[in-house]
RNA sequence: GGAGGCGUAGCUCAGUCGGUAGAGCAACGGCCUUUUAAGCCGUGGGUCGUGGGUUCGAGUCCCACCGCCUUCACCA
């Protein structure tokens, strides 16, 4: 960054040019501007042998080309670009104006489609209206902006220097689309729980605080919404889901921002084999409209989507990557040392989980379904139906992330009220907060059920092969810029 | 929080062994009515992230700090 007074420089002279243009007598911010159509419709619509077509779009400059009494001006929307020219002879009042249009300026035009010589689709501009005056310099034309953090903190700027980034996040609400639709028309309602809460329940999290004066109590924002969607069940919400944020207060990564999008959902009498069904039908579906193929490229990885999914039983996972048995806890423990953890300090349980994660979880490129997990690590799930030292549970991994997570709802008060006094020994975070109300709640009686949740975040990342959180996520945490 | 890397003009980037700071784009002044990253002629633009230090001399070497990236820790 350079001294504030060579940022005013750039700054002046196109202070200047705006004093110039009121001189002129024009509002150099302009108003309503009716009428328009898009770039790429306007150019779709063109049709060679109309002679008198009239088009009027509005966009950014984003390319200036002067040749003197004719100008080329590129304009940037929301959909795309076209070229509108500027001829003195057509704008003859207009022409003081059109002189000090520069680079970074939004504007309006209207007048005649036609084309140029050499086939360029070309709005032969009758009217200019300046729409807004840009008083900061643009990014350079052709390499857009590219520092990663001014990128990021300048996330307007970024959107429309940088085409492609505006695609992303296009793609990123469509798929957001897709599956609202999909559920909605399943018959899902889909509603909002607190982002406030007064105990933080549901995951295995730190949280955030904050406080409310007027009541003097601290509230916790959420780490997860899973526990007032489910007495949304006792309710007789059967099929409900929210898609918001969650707040967890840890590190970043590449794959952790702290706040992110989760999808949950909840179907009445359904269980986990529903979910994983829903979970592979809907994100095949999101992967067919709004990607490029069942095979993506994931930075060295390439993804392949391809149906059906594998669905791999945990134990028989740790068995292949780990080679140990996970009823033989010497050998597991032995492994742990292997891998250079300090397991003596862990239950069971835990280094069990630890060499998993160690060991399998950077295994799981293509999209695999991880079922079955010890029922311990697993407090708000409920047992399988022939081993109760598992849980109804999986967690669906692609591309080494961990996407989606879901299980059969534990809905027996008693089993449940007994987990949350869970706190095994080596993990730092418990999701077994007791929450009272929440177990009323499960005695008034909730419907067996399966519930889904998908980080949104990272599905966008696998779907459009973005590999850092931050470039899907629009304004990303990040410290405050250097002064 | 640890480790490694990066930070040079508005933007994208060069900068050799420590010896007066460079290019392209953008800007400014000219020329140009069919350009496509328009072209041609000319001009200006820098506390090299910040602060110290070493040195006759620092963008370059050393230390601290700030920010970003990667990675580890953390994190289902």
């Amino acid at each position: 960054m350079s001294k504030a007074e060579d940022v005013s420089k750039f700054e002046q002279q196109r202070q200047e040019k705006l004093s110039r243009i009121k001189e002129l007598g024009i509002e150099p911010y302009g108003n309503r501007y009716e009428g328009t159509e898009s770039a790429e419709n306007t150019k779709s619509g063109f049709k060679d042998d109309d002679t008198n077509q009239q088009a009027k779009c509005a966009g950014r400059i984003v390319l200036l080309r002067d040749i003197g009494k004719l100008i080329f001006i590129t304009l940037r929307d929301r959909s795309g670009t076209i070229q509108v020219g500027l001829s003195k002879k057509l704008l003859a009042e207009q022409w003081e104006l059109v002189k000090l249009l520069e680079l970074g300026d939004i504007i309006g035009a209207s007048g005649q489609l036609g084309k140029t010589k050499t086939g360029e689709i070309t709005i032969w501009a009758e009217q200019v209206v300046l729409l807004s005056k840009c008083l900061l310099q643009p990014p350079e034309k052709f390499h857009g902006l590219a520092d990663i953090d001014q990128r990021y903190r300048q996330r307007y700027v970024d959107l429309w220097a940088n085409p492609e980034v505006m695609e992303l996040f296009k793609t990123r609400s469509a798929i957001v689309t897709t599956i609202r639709e999909f559920l909605t028309s399943r018959g899902f309602l889909e509603v909002e729980t607190p982002m406030m809460q007064t105990i933080a329940g549901g995951a295995a999290a730190k949280p955030f605080i904050t406080h409310h004066n007027t009541l003097d109590m601290d509230l916790f924002l959420r780490i997860s919404p899973e526990l007032f969607l489910k007495r949304l069940l006792v309710g007789g919400m059967e099929k409900v889901f929210e898609i918001n944020r969650n707040f967890r207060n840890e590190g970043l990564s590449r794959q952790h921002n702290p706040e992110f999008t989760m999808i949950e959902v909840y179907e009445a009498y359904a269980d986990y084999n529903v979910m994983m069904d829903l979970t592979e039908e809907v994100i095949s579906l999101c992967l067919e409209k709004h990607a490029g193929g069942k095979q993506i490229r994931f930075g060295e990885l390439t993804l392949d989507f391809t149906r059906p999914w594998r669905r791999a039983k945990y134990a028989d996972l740790l068995k292949e990557y780990a080679g140990c048995d996970i009823d033989d806890i010497e050998a597991v423990r032995a492994k742990a040392r292997q891998l250079d953890l300090d397991e003596t300090q862990m239950d069971d349980m835990v280094v069990i989980n630890e060499v998993f994660e160690a060991t399998v979880e950077d295994k799981l490129v293509n999209p695999t379904f991880v079922i079955d997990y010890p029922a311990p690590l697993c407090p708000l799930t409920r047992q399988t139906k022939d081993d109760p030292k598992y849980a109804e549970r999986f967690e669906l991994f692609i591309g080494r992330m961990e996407l989606a997570n879901a299980y059969t709802e534990l809905n027996d008060p008693a089993i449940q009220e007994e987990n949350f006094h869970i706190q095994l020994r080596g993990q730092q975070e418990t999701m077994a907060t007791m929450d009272s109300d929440f177990i009323a709640a499960l005695k008034y009686g909730m419907p067996p059920a399966g519930g889904l949740g998908i980080g949104i975040d990272r599905l966008i990342m696998v779907l459009t092969g973005a590999e850092s959180i931050r470039d899907v996520v629009l304004f990303p945490l990040l410290r405050p810029a250097k002064t």
